[in-house]
DNA sequence: AGATTTCTGATTTACGTACCTCAAATTTTG
DNA sequence: CAAAATTTGAGGTACGTAAATCAGAAATCT
């Protein structure tokens, strides 16, 4: 049978109330005495039973979720992933919080984050800016000992706990080496549809793009990047302006969101003269252009994970045990219309 | 607060006793004070805390793993990975037993099955063969009351509870979509490569493949399919005699395991004549050859996310819950030499 | 109506850990 | 060496549920 605390205090010839000083570090133990009953754990091979623990600590986590108050269908599931945490979360035992701020703002995004360090949560997951001032932010709420960690789009490592996201540079590198495959023998111009290079995420998604492409196919040539802010009415318009300058386009890919605007403009285009197209997120509109060969490529990443990741790895850390870094690695979905969920 | 069956039996004007009969499906109580405790449980949202009733119940879980003994990476990993899961099983309340069997062998596979049953397990996980008497002998381990999963391979959905595994006919036709857009505007031969067509996964892998391939690239012609046993010395010989036979052959597409074999006789080829090679799971060799481009696609299931679904879909099934299938659901990863984790 | 069966209530113990108190034993310090 | 400080032991309660017993109440049957 699994040792308990009572084997662990017989074997090792201390009281329960020793052990438990050693197994929770409270102080109060002499070096000998705890080596004893660590001893004692090792070879009994205790391990704590982490229902009874739980129970007896009935412990709650405080969590807080800043995220952009932005319309996209991803940002939208993001947003209904945290709720469902939230409606998970009594059996979890956290209580968890959404607040919202504006997109693509990195002055409410530090002082949402400066708000939240008032209720002093355990921790705070948020869709993080790469600027100055939302890192010293972040550096902020670690030092009141609030576990940070980024969703989606990362800040530098520094001023983070844990990123709950995927590889952007490996998404762009492998997006290049599909869409150079795609293009096959045609060389052709492709163009390049970003929200914003103020996020991370996407700068790192063109960068590992760049690279590939110029690197595995120097025949293809890249228009100007497009900033459109995710936007689709944007998007839509700044892509029907690429097409009229650009008779020629062979390939677009479209690292942020707003798709609905893209596949409005490429459902217009005739059949035969589309061009390549890889984009990211798994939504609605995306799903069914893959489905109707209006999009060739969809990498995804899903939020379902990521928020799922954010609460184990906060939960984690406000206790300073140690992430699984194997568990919490988010991988990149590639979807072709064949393997659909 | 989170309400507690305390909570419930005052609500609802009845004792602990029966709201305990009541959550438990224990009989002794009328339609009635069923109805009255059912009604307090919705409406104060009770929802049973798992902990606490784990450390009441103090249930193990006696879980038996049939894994074939097969030497490739794959059931390596595979085995590696139910290790973990019974290195883990401590903390888990399971006890998981790993038995093996001749591989592609129907009748060592009965027979380990029918000795497995006699120990009572709660459930059994099998890389299953899909064959009528393998069926059986999984409707034989239902009959007396114990859960059965098939692993990586499927039998008809009626003999087994879950399957935990790909959906291999998705994996065949996105092999198929990536092959016939790798080779481009090239109408050329595919050799396909299987191990063993008497599993259902390498089957429906190969009628995925064929299905796109003869709808959306019909001028690929298509080499007679080669079954080598998932064994590399077995794979070696057959791609080498099919590369001597067909000079031009443009694309392998090799869907079952042994690809050290197939890696081998690559590496000798002219870089100029390789043909576009697309092979499933992602081990030592096959991540090599993908980043020195003799690979062009890995297509790949995780065999610890298999096996940790497995012993979760058991023990729900074993208390006769339902699986949540969506969480359920094993991904297809694609990798490219640019996204490998 | 009386006997029998079926419900229901009250109470208790157990699961393994956390956390608290108080007293006793031991070590350290002056 | 005595006083102070530290370490240890003993014991208890709590967490929320499961599961059991036993007595009493209500319903059903004859």
């Amino acid at each position: 049978m699994k040792p308990t605390v009572h084997d662990i205090a017989r074997f090792a010839g201390v009281s329960l109330a020793t052990v438990d000083r050693v197994l929770n570090g409270r102080p109060g133990v002499r070096g000998v005495t705890r080596d004893k009953v660590e001893q004692a754990i090792a070879q009994l091979g205790y391990v704590r039973d982490l229902a009874a623990a739980n129970l007896a600590k009935s412990r709650t986590y405080n969590l807080c979720f800043i995220l952009p108050a932005n319309d996209n269908s991803f940002m939208i599931r993001l947003r209904e992933e945290v709720e469902e945490a939230i409606a998970r979360s009594a059996v979890e035992r956290a209580r968890i919080e959404i607040v919202e701020v504006p997109a693509f703002d990195p002055g409410a995004l530090v002082s949402a984050m400066d708000e939240v360090a008032d209720r002093k949560p355990d921790g705070v997951a948020l869709v993080a800016i790469d600027a100055p001032e939302v890192r010293a932010a972040a550096d902020r709420l670690r030092a009141e000992g609030i576990a940070v960690a980024t969703l989606v789009s990362d800040v530098g490592a520094s001023s983070r706990d844990h990123f709950c996201g995927i590889d952007n540079s490996a998404a762009g590198r492998t997006a290049a080496n599909l869409m150079g495959r795609f293009l096959s023998k045609v060389d052709g111009r492709v163009a390049i549809l970003a929200g914003s290079l103020l996020v991370r995420d996407h700068r790192e998604r063109l960068e590992g793009f760049l690279s590939v492409l110029a690197e595995d196919f120097p025949r293809v040539a890249i228009l100007p990047v497009i900033e459109a802010l995710d936007d689709p009415a944007m998007v839509e318009k700044t892509v029907r302006d690429a097409l009229r300058r650009h008779p020629d386009l062979s390939g677009i890919y479209s690292l942020g969101a707003g798709n609905r605007g893209l596949i409005r403009v490429l459902k217009e285009l005739d059949p035969a003269r589309r061009p390549v197209v890889i984009a990211h997120e798994l939504t609605r509109s995306t799903r069914e252009a893959l489905h109707s060969d209006l999009i060739d490529a969809v990498l995804n990443q899903d939020p379902g994970h990521e928020v799922r990741s954010a609460v184990r790895v906060l939960k984690a850390k406000a206790d300073g045990l140690p992430v699984l870094t194997a568990q919490e690695r988010i991988r990149i979905d590639i979807f072709l219309k064949d393997n659909l969920p």
